[in-house]
DNA sequence: CTTACCATGTAAGGCGTTACATGATTCA
DNA sequence: TGAATCATGTAACGCCTTACATGGTAAG
């Protein structure tokens, strides 16, 4: 019971809460995870059918739909092996910035290089909080429907709280750049 | 002058503000760039060799001393290998939080052991801050010495920024999930 | 009727880590 | 003299993304 791999964890952790195809486990990911998690298409579906070989999870099809959907629904297996994971500690957190990348070897292109890419930041971060904050309200009006609400939340403040300094950040930087122009 | 390998990237910025080994790229890369960036030596190595190959750097034995030591310079093929990527705008910023995974499924395991994984993260940040604050006080003092260390700066205060964000964020979440328990 | 979105999947390849292997040197 | 650190590398393997392949359906 160790090196569980991560998508596994991912997919059973969705799939704790509600019953899911893989398209839309895409589309929780690419939301409600987006600003600390990400997985494509090719990680998901084969993950998917290896947990259903594995007894984690089942599949069936979807009879009240035209489409031809299939939903996933974890096993206790699952939810047994979702909490191992959960209780161990946390290996590790990984960020890869490029954009601080860039910014540190922003010397070599000069101020206005760099401040074209603190700008890009800028701009997708505003976006993203922008996103960040409806979703904030959402669960604030219904905190009390389900215990899991307060957990989303709490990563949700922390999208808010670290998209805050990042746009903080982008202000000084900027003027710190431009005294150097100047 | 598409898809640039980041390791590569990483290592010609690195040289081009001074000569180096692969083992003191590595310790650059746990410490100057740890906070926004990872790197191991099974990918540093062989990088060095493919960018000799390349003629983006070169090779040589250190003489002077009595160790074994290989040290590697840039190039001007290496220097405008370089500009062109950071002329490029940025790609992709990546994250992927284990901490906020599990929180984000906490509700599975309930709040004391949420609170664990948050005091650990709680934790591992107060020591980086630590650390960066002493890297800020050391750039502040030298600032003049080398315009690239304007550039260095800009990274170390987005840790201190963000780490800063974490830190509160810490508190608010213990607090909102204390709630919970009682 | 065509564009956008829903929906599932595979194959190839890239990128990187972990673990291993080796040995010198410094410091207590 | 033994531990920590300096120093370089390789091999195996793992995980994931990108690109491709296919087709249904909803909305304008």
């Amino acid at each position: 019971m160790a090196n569980e791999k991560k998508i596994d964890c991912v997919i059973l952790g969705l799939l704790c809460h509600e019953e899911l195809t893989g398209y839309e486990i895409k589309k929780r990911i690419n939301t409600t995870l987006k600003y600390f998690w990400s997985a494509s298409y090719g990680s998901i579906y084969p993950a998917l059918n290896d947990l259903v070989n594995r007894g984690l999870a089942t599949k069936r099809e979807d009879t009240e739909n035209k489409r031809n959907k299939l939903i996933y629904t974890i096993t206790d297996d699952g939810r047994k092996y979702l909490k191992e994971w959960l209780k161990l500690p946390v290996v590790k957190d990984e960020l890869r910035y490029e954009t601080l990348l860039k910014l540190f070897f922003g010397n070599e292109q000069g101020a206005e290089q760099a401040i074209s890419h603190i700008e890009a930041f800028e701009e997708k971060t505003k976006k993203e909080l922008q996103y960040l904050l409806g979703a904030e309200k959402k669960l604030r009006e219904c905190l009390d429907d389900d215990i899991a609400h307060k957990y989303y939340l709490l990563t949700v403040e922390f999208g808010i709280k670290t998209y805050g300094a990042y746009l903080e950040w982008c202000k000084e930087a900027k003027k710190l750049l431009t005294d150097i122009g100047e």
